[in-house]
DNA sequence: GTATTATTAGAGTGATTACTCTAAACTGTC
DNA sequence: GACAGTTTAGAGTAATCACTCTAATAATAC
């Protein structure tokens, strides 16, 4: 492995696990055993790192919404965009914590992530879509938009809400079912407007992501 | 008006405008023509600023999500809830967005936080069981939970949501038909679950808030 | 082997920042 | 007006952090 991918991938493991904020670039080349000058040989400065774990993060999103050529929507697709959704999210789960300082401090990413969101907004509602060509939800057009936008809102913050919300202190830590919870709450986002045809089955897949009672 | 509240009120308005990180309370003190020292003089730290900003803000929630006793819910006092909410928000932004920082920096936050929440919760669980007694929603008492929750989610995320995905660079600014939008988001969550009989006052309601085409 | 280039080490630096310390000024009381 | 307590000014400090600089080492080319 390069140095340059190794020390993107130090710095999202620690960026993961402190917050960008604590994290300096001299904690990340201590972590690699290795010199602060040798970082800033392959990176001008911080934000360049994080600018580039935003560009594959991108790369990951936008590869988890596209949708199936030449088939109509399932509902084991509806289930799998969610799981690998999340599991990205998860993987670089420091991006969404305090986006708008990460667009203060470089420039290039403002612009970026509008048209990035604009994509996801875009994919996502295709998404929709193609639930509701199968015959799998039902609704117009105005209340999918609205939908998409807050799927968007409730993935994006999962992960910030669980770790405010859940845990009592700095030393507790995310629990697989939480994670789980938020499948359930965008299941339920989209519960209203299952078609009388599979609101059953996609019940039964809600279902096993109950989060246990006592979460909260 | 009183030094200590002078501080807490300067401290406000800046991090809400710039972010708590790029605050430090010598811009606090200079911003108010006061020295660091008399800053000191009035809090023990920075966390301690916000620690008791916290506590107003709480305050403030709390008195926001009260239920009016002895008469039913009326669609009105829905909407009442809505923008009162979002005002509050609105004065204490700095807040949502990077609430995991701030918990991590202040101890007695976490777990003051966390019960703030799930009071939160109980709160709107509340609202939503008066306007299902009033009959203006139908739902069981599952689906109410995960829109609670839902609505929790994205009414704390709304600020961020904007600021990052909306603005095209750092120097433009959040518009009132932005904040109106979030109105509309969390009506879009309640509305598969107005009554027959309401259905059409409050979408007629919710229209009010309908953001421009354009602001996607 | 030698010249050239790419990579790395590691000490160091200037800027920032949360916070301290001392002395001065103000306020109220008798 | 003297005294005591409270509030304020402002210089200063220790720590942190993003980043630089120089020299050494490793890799590659010829």
């Amino acid at each position: 492995m390069k140095t340059r991918d190794r020390i993107l991938a130090a710095a999202l493991e620690l960026f993961n696990q402190q917050g960008e904020r604590k994290v300096t670039t001299n904690h990340i080349s201590a972590h690699l055993g290795m010199s602060p000058g040798n970082l800033y040989y392959h990176f001008k400065n911080k934000q360049e790192i994080i600018y580039e774990l935003f560009l594959s993060y991108e790369k990951r999103v936008d590869a988890n919404l596209e949708l199936p050529s030449g088939r109509e929507l399932t509902v084991e697709d509806k289930l799998n965009y969610l799981q690998k959704v999340f599991q990205g999210l998860w993987e670089y789960r420091f991006i969404h914590r305090d986006m708008e300082h990460l667009l203060l401090v470089e420039e290039r990413l403002h612009s970026r992530y509008r048209d990035f969101f604009r994509r996801c907004q875009k994919n996502t509602e295709g998404i929709y879509q193609g639930l509701r060509n199968a015959n799998i939800i039902v609704l117009d057009d105005r209340d999918l938009e609205g939908l998409a936008l807050n799927t968007w809102i409730v993935v994006t913050s999962w992960f910030s809400f669980l770790q405010c919300n859940l845990l009592a202190d700095k030393y507790e830590s995310i629990t697989l079912d939480m994670l789980k919870g938020g499948i359930y709450q965008i299941f339920q986002l989209e519960r209203p407007y299952l078609s009388d045809e599979y609101r059953e089955r996609v019940e039964a897949m809600q279902a096993a992501f109950i989060p246990k009672p006592n979460w909260l």
